[in-house]
DNA sequence: AGGCATCAAACTGCATGCAATTGGAGCGCT
DNA sequence: AGCGCTCCAATTGCATGCAGTTTGATGCCT
């Protein structure tokens, strides 16, 4: 009865596939911090897969923009400036504000009753750790992408969303979830109540604060965002590689 | 002086970008039609790689929706429903109001120059293909959408506007393109005025006339759709195989 | 001590090879 | 003829191997 995700983003059961989702989720779980190195010869091994498995797995994480890949080099988790982040916080708004008008009015009981009850799992993970807490929020908002049964939209807000949470990771302060959930709820009732553009605004608000929440400042420069700074200027001169500094440590 | 592409969408200049790339632009100037057969084996042969490599650029492009991929079978270029190219529209009017609304009284003259230019190369291949025509739009956006500055948004807007194109060929009429040429200056002339809310205006009412006449209808049934139209059911039944059919000609 | 050249280990880029699966032609049965 | 079965060529899924590049550690020179 539930619409089931017939055709998944892209992705069948291979073992890419498979390891793919388990390094999304370590990402999204800030078990993996950006920055965190990812050479394909401990991902092979570690999954029991050969090195080439582990690098189309990872260019599939590249295309998505959790990782970054650059030649030659061992893949890193992505590290998106604080721009970025606010970028991508901008482009979530919309397209999640195109995921409650099209559900407006149009949810049926049973779906209302999946989004409680994950509203109420996310409720009852406050215990748990941050991470836990944010994966659950971010599984809030592609469950809801999933109701339109839009395979391109659950794919562009799962990518961004994913981003999103990168982004917590590297620039949010301990931060608190409370807030998010009741306006999840919220959310949740004046979806089932119909009210368009009410639920767009809120849905807008939501997100504008939780970016806000997270991207406190411009964040002059926190931890390795100094050699992104310095990215730019290299360019100037090498194209792609980063004069050698000094001695800034690298940690990792 | 001009913003330039510091970061590529996450390709660098492998073997396997340049096939991407290739493959990219043979989809959307139609050499490849929506349902075309890309065997690795070809794909290799044909570009001077191995069959690694062609694999490997088939998972990208399959990440960016261009390419469909089903284990063990023969990659095919996508073919979008009717439902998910509307869909995409109207993801992508969501995406480059964004891009308008950043771009907006914040050109230079440089910038604005370039644009133009754009549109007269559009305007100048007014006589050749259609094919090429709708490359150069498309393209158009894409120019806008560097101009944000923002990687991400350029990576949806691509991707996004390349699916577009894809539909472009699926269900579009021969069509006429003047029309949009003329909406391309509108917009580049109220994005130098700076009007932020006429220009996110225009580029809606620009896009949706572009979906609308591309997508006349919910085509009933058009060509291979039939074997689409049948897929959720047959996935009741084996989870991905379409039920053998008695007689449907398909071509490829 | 501090900086620079040198070199080996680590890692990526890519091709090739082998096993498993698919699709379709050919063949026999009804 | 129409339908199903068998078998083979085509094709994918994956591992391994080799060559080229990067990293960073060691030792030499100032």
């Amino acid at each position: 009865m539930a619409a089931r995700p017939t055709s998944k983003t892209s992705e069948s059961s291979d073992k890419v596939s498979v390891i793919c989702r388990a390094l999304r989720r370590a990402i999204i779980e800030q078990a993996l911090e950006p920055g965190a190195k990812l050479p394909e010869d401990s991902l092979g091994e570690r999954f029991g897969v050969s090195r080439t498995i582990a690098r189309h797995a990872l260019g599939q994480l590249a295309a998505e923009g959790l990782v970054e890949l650059r030649r030659n080099r061992i893949a890193v988790v992505a590290t998106p400036s604080w721009q970025e982040a606010r970028d991508a916080f901008d482009i979530r708004i919309q397209l999640e504000g195109l995921v409650v008008r099209q559900l407006a009015g149009k949810l049926t009981k049973a779906q209302i009753a999946e989004l409680n009850a994950h509203v109420d799992a996310e409720d009852g993970a406050r215990g748990g750790t941050d991470a836990v807490s944010i994966r659950l929020a971010t599984e809030f908002h592609i469950l809801l992408a999933q109701m339109t049964n839009s395979p391109i939209l659950v794919r562009y807000v799962s990518e961004v969303a994913y981003r999103c949470c990168l982004t917590l990771s590297l620039y949010s302060r301990p931060h608190s979830t409370e807030c998010a959930i009741n306006e999840h709820r919220a959310i949740i009732s004046t979806l089932a109540k119909g009210d368009e553009t009410k639920v767009m605004e809120l849905m807008h608000h939501h997100l504008d604060s939780v970016a806000n929440r997270a991207l406190v400042a411009p964040t002059p420069q926190r931890g390795r965002d100094l050699l992104d700074i310095l990215a730019p200027y290299a360019d100037e001169v090498t194209g792609d590689r980063v004069v050698k500094l000094p001695k800034v440590a690298r940690r990792g």
